[in-house]
DNA sequence: ATCATACCTCCATT
DNA sequence: AAATGGAGGTATG
């Protein structure tokens, strides 16, 4: 294992209200992270494996990294790395700031989102520290057109599977390789979309294997990170309201990602949200088709189903609502209506007791008790637990001790 | 503009 | 056990 070298724990200080690791590498952002032992997640990024852990006040991360691509840095700056960071600390450690999207106060947004929006202030709570990564713009692309029409466990296994075959080595843990993601040029070759489909990435082979080629062969260089959000965060935004519809630069580079194949509206603000930093993009996937219809009046008169005025419609609601970086917002309302965390929400038993005649076919009737408890998700607004909303969890049925006889 | 349909595959549910 | 529907949609008519 001489190949491999691993760096001692460094740690950086964050609340858990900050960033919550656990919630944001599961809510269906990023798809490479594994969380190979208890508490440890690892991703390759930037030619290393970067793993973290988190306890309520830092998140503490090292790398692992092969030393044929990476030499180790020479002995005269190896030597106190414990107490000195070196470069490659310094490095990381700014890679950590960048991927997680450090700079914002997301303590501070929670309380602007919760002090204009009742909802969000009561479903936010059990859903803190989810905060929108900076991932790569090209990574955030594939993954996202592999999500249509998909769940997020065989997402992840398409785009795993894709880093896999077409994306370098990187290094091992626990015997668990660990490759980077593919540059765009890598899945430009002839026999990449039969290749895909026999992966099992069905029709959207043929949506990579397009896109990569215009990415790589039509595009200018540096195409899609010239679609950034180039301004830096502003920690006190100025007064002057977001444009309807968001800022120039971010329609400007929706609309380019529409043309790429495989790309329509929800993928674009997937990507311009989650890879190119533009706060203001606002994804319309059926779960915030579900919460604008549940939760902010949408779903009747002209906006009855999910077209494209309705999308745009739900995107300029919440950018109204929550300002410069609704698809955070959004994003945190998303995760606390994923199935994923349903055990967070809170519930309720309820126990119904019938006393319940049965007539037989041969005339006598008995008596039973049937016993139906229902779970409710507790909803602190609305008193009244919706019926519809119930689910039931238990039936029991039990004949009285004696049942009764009766000649027909 | 809106609507309907096909598209790959996997999985839970019926 | 075979059928159905849904999963963080998009392209096409």
């Amino acid at each position: 294992m001489a190949n491999f070298r691993v760096s001692e724990w460094r740690k950086l200080p964050v609340s858990l209200a900050e960033l919550c690791i656990d919630t944001t590498l599961r809510c269906g952002q990023s798809f490479r992270w594994k969380k190979l032992r208890d508490d440890e997640w690892s991703c390759a990024l930037h030619g290393r494996i970067l793993s973290l852990r988190q306890d309520s006040t830092h998140v503490h991360y090292r790398t692992t990294r092969s030393n044929i691509l990476y030499p180790p840095s020479p002995p005269s700056s190896a030597r106190s790395s414990a107490v000195t960071p070196n470069a490659e600390d310094e490095e990381t450690e700014a890679l950590l700031k960048h991927y997680f999207n450090l700079t914002p106060n997301l303590t501070a947004m929670y309380e602007q989102w919760s002090s204009v929006d009742s909802n969000f202030k009561k479903r936010a709570p059990k859903f803190t520290g989810i905060r929108i990564l900076k991932q790569d713009a090209w990574e955030a692309l594939v993954g996202f057109i592999c999500s249509s029409n998909n769940n997020i466990i065989r997402i992840s296994q398409m785009v795993n599977n894709l880093c896999l075959h077409y994306g370098p080595l990187v290094g091992h843990i626990d015997d668990q390789a660990f490759h980077d993601f593919p540059p765009p040029e890598a899945l430009t070759g002839p026999g990449v979309e039969s290749h895909l489909r026999e992966l099992g990435f069905g029709y959207r082979a043929a949506y990579i294997a397009k896109t990569a080629k215009i990415v790589a062969n039509e595009k200018p260089d540096g195409w899609l990170q010239n679609l950034c959000n180039p301004e830096p965060y502003d920690p006190n935004p100025d007064q002057k309201p977001l444009p309807e519809g968001g800022r120039e630069g971010y329609r400007e580079a929706h609309e380019e990602l529409l043309q790429l194949q495989g790309v329509g509206p929800k993928v674009a603000d997937c990507v311009c949200l989650m890879g190119l930093g533009w706060g203001e993009a606002v994804p319309v996937d059926t779960h915030v088709w579900q919460i604008a219809q549940r939760d902010y009046g949408f779903g009747k008169g002209k906006h009855k189903s999910l077209t494209k005025a309705t999308y745009d419609a739900i995107g300029d609601r919440f950018r109204q609502l929550w300002g410069k970086e609704a698809g955070w917002s959004q994003s945190i309302l998303f995760a606390a209506n994923l199935r994923t965390f349903s055990e967070r929400v809170a519930t309720k038993i309820e126990v119904d007791v019938d006393e319940v005649k049965i007539k037989q076919e041969d005339g006598t009737i008995v008596e039973s008790k049937v016993v139906v408890k229902r779970q409710y998700v507790v909803d602190e607004v609305k008193e009244e637990p919706d019926d519809d909303k119930a689910s039931i969890i238990d039936i029991e049925t039990s004949r009285s001790q004696r049942a009764k006889r009766r000649r027909a």
